[in-house]
DNA sequence: TGAGCTATATATAAATA
DNA sequence: TTATTTATATATAGCTC
């Protein structure tokens, strides 16, 4: 109740580097939520999909993810089975391991190796990870040496598995997630123990919306 | 100058999906860089790297990204030199290749050409592409007999190149957009010509950008 | 498709708890 | 750090061109 406001309301701002640490990291914060809540909404009006990446300031990762969310969204919520056979991608395992503990690690490993099962059965993304692969042995040979050609198959090869990998994570991500559509999950900093950071209470759905994350974050 | 305003102004929506199909698409584009905007924003306010892809009701990619941003910002605008020999990536020669002419093809192939000339005196990103591949080898084995050591080692090559990759065409974005340091481009939707999205009119950084958009699309 | 316009709905900078 | 509270700066829904 005090009585002194020499300056409420929103003032105007240069966007520009924020100099004070602790304002920056407030504005963060606040920003970056308020991201989040947009992409979140235009992916529910519009129906679309939807992948970001934040790091923090302080270099940890920020993910939000939202693909054809509508429908699945519900089927998960009225607790109608998934159609597909669900089965999760590989860099997770990858990237998780870089913050996770031992022990964390083999849970992980275990969890992510039963995946693989379920995905060799299907194998899609192992043979399109083959194909990759065979397309970016070109890169060893001097880049002018390329045929526009071999380019091309390789730009193929790995836009059909940037579809799939992404794919499958949506359908887990929708399967896993139990309220809003977005969520954040720590992974690239230096520091951090995956799953303090975690918005959602299902470890799973972290996992492999972590994914995703990784997807982006390779290239 | 006609006098009817039965409902002006910005009127209140439920978020959900929006059902008249022209309306979505309006709302979709305006969204869209509303949230480009935000991003921008937040990247530039606090320092932070942000990437994101947002498909379009048609299936098109729009993707956004911007790493290290305002120091380059700041000398760019102040027109200090930049300090390391910038040289742009190759991934968009591959990704460029898909929707251009085969005019426009032989011009972007020459011009990313040139720049692989200046690539290969630093030869750091053509450094990293072939570790990564070399790392990426493995993915022809089983993934079930991938040593963690290796999965560690691949991460690690894709994370580095990933940097340098941004890095550099954050500096090329940088020193050749005008104004807003974000825009679209179309890539992964199955039709539409390279370059009639563009929201800027400097080519080369439509063209520099669009490597950080295949970036996020290939994986 | 965009590009404005207007009037409102929202996001948020600062101060504060 | 996280949550409120204000007062304002922005984002945008619905229209028109």
């Amino acid at each position: 109740m005090v009585n002194k406001k020499p300056a409420m309301g929103r003032q105007k701002i240069k966007i520009e580097k924020i100099a004070k640490k602790s304002h920056l990291q407030v504005t963060f914060s606040k920003r970056r939520a308020g991201l989040f809540k947009k992409a979140s909404e235009l992916s529910t009006l519009c129906g679309v999909d939807i992948a970001m990446i934040v790091f923090s300031p302080a270099q940890k990762a920020f993910s939000f993810g939202h693909p054809s969310v509508d429908s699945m969204m519900h089927r998960f919520l009225t607790g109608s089975p998934p159609p597909p056979p669900p089965s999760s991608g590989l860099h997770q395992l990858i990237e998780t391991r870089r913050d996770a503990n031992v022990h964390e690690q083999n849970m992980q490993l275990a969890q992510i190796l039963n995946q693989l099962e379920a995905e060799k059965k299907n194998g899609e993304v192992l043979d399109q990870m083959r194909k990759v692969n065979r397309s970016q042995c070109c890169w060893e040979a001097p880049i002018e040496e390329l045929e526009l050609h071999e380019l091309e198959q390789l730009r193929g090869a790995l836009e059909e598995l940037k579809k799939t990998v992404a794919k499958q994570v949506n359908n887990i991500l929708i399967q896993s997630t139990s309220s809003l559509p977005f969520l954040a999950v720590n992974g690239v900093g230096e520091v951090g123990n995956l799953g303090t950071k975690l918005e959602i209470d299902n470890a799973s759905a972290a996992l492999h919306f972590n994914n995703f994350a990784y997807a982006q974050k390779i290239c």
